[in-house]
DNA sequence: TCGATCATGTAATTGGTTACATGATTGC
DNA sequence: GCAATCATGTAACCAATTACATGATCGA
């Protein structure tokens, strides 16, 4: 699913602006990248151009005009095509365990310390995510929910994984007997 | 870790073609994406201009020559700078889980169907990799092999959360008297 | 004879991000 | 007075993939 599919994804529900598209992203989105104005604005006027989306603009005083954006038929034909087309499973990236291939070259101390600031970033991302579940709850349908649910579990997952990394640093260290 | 770093990380431990950097790259990382050559060559070019690698060529009869690259001293330097330099927690991208987030407009079949279709890529990769358990324990220090361990784990847990959403679909057909 | 393995490389394209540019309003 | 929120956009840049180009040898 590219950018475009994603935005139309967000248009079936209701007419939004660019700026209103970014946030709805990150808040359903919160655990994975987010997406920038210099990829939404350019995938609105290219959608626009080929009849997937129609603009209305809104004149606001006190506050910057806004450009709604509404999906049309063929916008809808699109996305459900988008929706069904082939899947193929994408390899994740992880640059902590390309870290963790090369931790021979570095002294336990230093092994050791890198691997508590990872996961302070992820109980980080985790509490954040977790202070975002009234939100979520507020808006989501059940899939959505799920969606949110899988982000939790990832993360706690992570989470496990570190901390256990930990302790395996700490044993061989003791075997070492620093 | 860019391109560069990983690659200066294989030439620590031996001497190597782009070739072979690429064969260790893809049974090292298995789990995660590969390297293409359209980012190693060029690398390897650059980090050759840098200095932080030198070149051998050897000529070979019966096999195309083969330019074989060993890092210089300042390219450890370069490495270890790499290894310690500051690091932020990347967040994942999942083309899965964005699919899901917009599942209500699929109907329920078709849910299903992609699902299971998600947990067969997902076990598919899992066997590939236990399978290539053997070459992995050869070659592996105990931080590789650690590494190994997470790729089962990550596919081994997604294994668990997919099967999981299958039952829920499941179940929710039921609730509704299919 | 056909596909795999060995081996190197470039050019075009993709799919983004980051930084820049602008500017009013509201709440602390 | 300062930061945040609202709101839109462009240009430069980056890191990578894919497709293309070449060509020998070996095993089934």
């Amino acid at each position: 699913m590219d950018v475009q599919s994603v935005l139309l994804g967000f248009l079936m529900k209701k007419s939004m602006t660019g700026y209103d598209l970014k946030k709805a992203f990150s808040i359903s989105f919160l655990f994975f990248s987010g997406l920038s104005y210099g990829s939404i604005y350019p995938a609105l006027r290219k959608m626009e151009n080929q009849g997937m989306i129609s603009k209305r603009l809104e004149i606001q005083d006190g506050a910057p005009n806004r450009k709604v954006y509404t999906i049309t038929e063929a916008g809808k034909r699109a996305f459900l095509d988008s929706l069904r087309s082939p899947f193929a499973f994408e390899l994740p990236k992880s640059t902590f365990l390309m870290r963790l291939f090369f931790f021979a070259h570095l002294p336990p101390e230093e092994r050791r310390a890198f691997a508590r600031q990872h996961l302070d970033s992820i109980e980080q991302l985790r509490a954040q995510l977790e202070s975002a579940r009234p939100e979520v709850e507020a808006h989501a349908d059940r899939f959505q929910y799920l969606c949110f649910q899988f982000g939790l579990r990832f993360y706690r997952d992570m989470s496990g994984y570190v901390s256990e990394l930990i302790d395996t640093l700490g044993v061989e260290e003791i075997e070492n007997g620093e």
